[in-house]
DNA sequence: AGCAGGGGAGAACGAGCGTTCTCCGCATGG
DNA sequence: CCATGCGGAGAACGCTCGTTCTCCCCTGCT
């Protein structure tokens, strides 16, 4: 197994327990385990622990933004792509082991105590306001318009997590398409 | 000092260091460096850790939705009511020392490992949003609004605490405010 | 005064876990 | 065939921290 392999294995593990359980009730050992890299190994590649928690969230904003960008972008007009951000949160949060936005997770986890992690959540959030912010100029509203579809947006990841429901999500593009229209 | 004092003391140190520091990272030596209650006291009181943190969580839900129900019945109207939530947020946010929704900081912290605190919070966001139905009620507005406001109030809560702004407030109170009005 | 007991300070205990180390097998190159 | 070194398994180490225990003081009662 060579090291990129090792690498991907060791992220997929660290994403699929991390995000699933926390990470601080995950162990490098777990993590171990589950990627079947050996500490040795892990090591090599992450460190330390707080290295992989970050390699795990930047390559999951990298993949969430990725999507959520290609299932806005078959839809043509701006209007409806501004829609489609709110039916793409639908179909995240009806995905079995769905837990919540990780980033809100991970912030409340350490956000506190890690500067870095802590950087990495404010440069997501922020990537996905100003993703916002393009559909919406590009659909010529104000720019005041996206930070409401932001907090709903957010809204809606947190309420799904909590009340593991996919529900916000129709509840929040209900308003959108309010705002949208009342604007 | 008697038992009551003892619980208040320990109450207060824990919700100070708790909220500020996130549960995972203080100690029970801490709470009782700050409190100034004996480790044998606290074990009393609160005979584990996870009891001291529900008992931070539920003393802190009173007061947060007692505050808030108090401010926003200073208004009469019924829609000022509800736009006063989003004010009350925003002075919230702009409090010294504020890090975001304590209960969402939990859930982030401890809502996989813990079902008990899962279920705190659960109750708090339940109770938060029947609040929300009720204002809404009273106007005479759908349900269904209140279900966007609370979205609106929890997207601008979460982001708040990411971004440290209060800004979040006013842009939810603007878009609550269309909301309003186009129904 | 003598004593019983609650309370404080802090040491001690035990588990969990991040990180490193030891030991061994094995593959590869001379 | 032997030497070298990488990699795996998992033990070991050290620290943190939740929880309990020890020891002692102080108070209040007789």
């Amino acid at each position: 197994m060579d090291s990129a392999l090792a690498r991907e294995r060791a992220l997929d593990a660290a994403e699929e327990l991390f995000y699933g359980r926390g990470v601080q009730s995950v162990g490098m050992d777990d993590v171990r385990g589950t990627s079947g890299v050996s500490l040795k190994r892990l090591y090599q590649l992450f460190p330390a622990k707080e290295l992989l928690v970050e390699a795990y969230l930047e390559r999951r904003d990298a993949r969430w933004r990725g999507q959520l960008a290609e299932y806005a972008e078959r839809q043509v007009e701006p209007e409806e792509r501004i829609l489609a951000v709110f039916d793409w949160l639908g179909t995240w949060f009806a995905e079995p082991g769905f837990r919540g936005c990780a980033w809100l997770n991970a912030y409340g986890e350490l956000g506190a105590t890690s500067e870095r992690v802590a950087g990495q959540v404010r440069a997501h959030k922020r990537a996905f306001r100003e993703y916002l912010g393009a559909l919406v100029a590009a659909a010529g509203r104000p720019d005041a318009l996206a930070g409401q579809l932001f907090l709903l947006a957010e809204g809606a990841m947190v309420t799904a997590g909590v009340t593991r429901s996919a529900e916000p999500a129709a509840e929040a593009r209900e308003a959108a398409r309010r705002l949208l229209e009342a604007g």
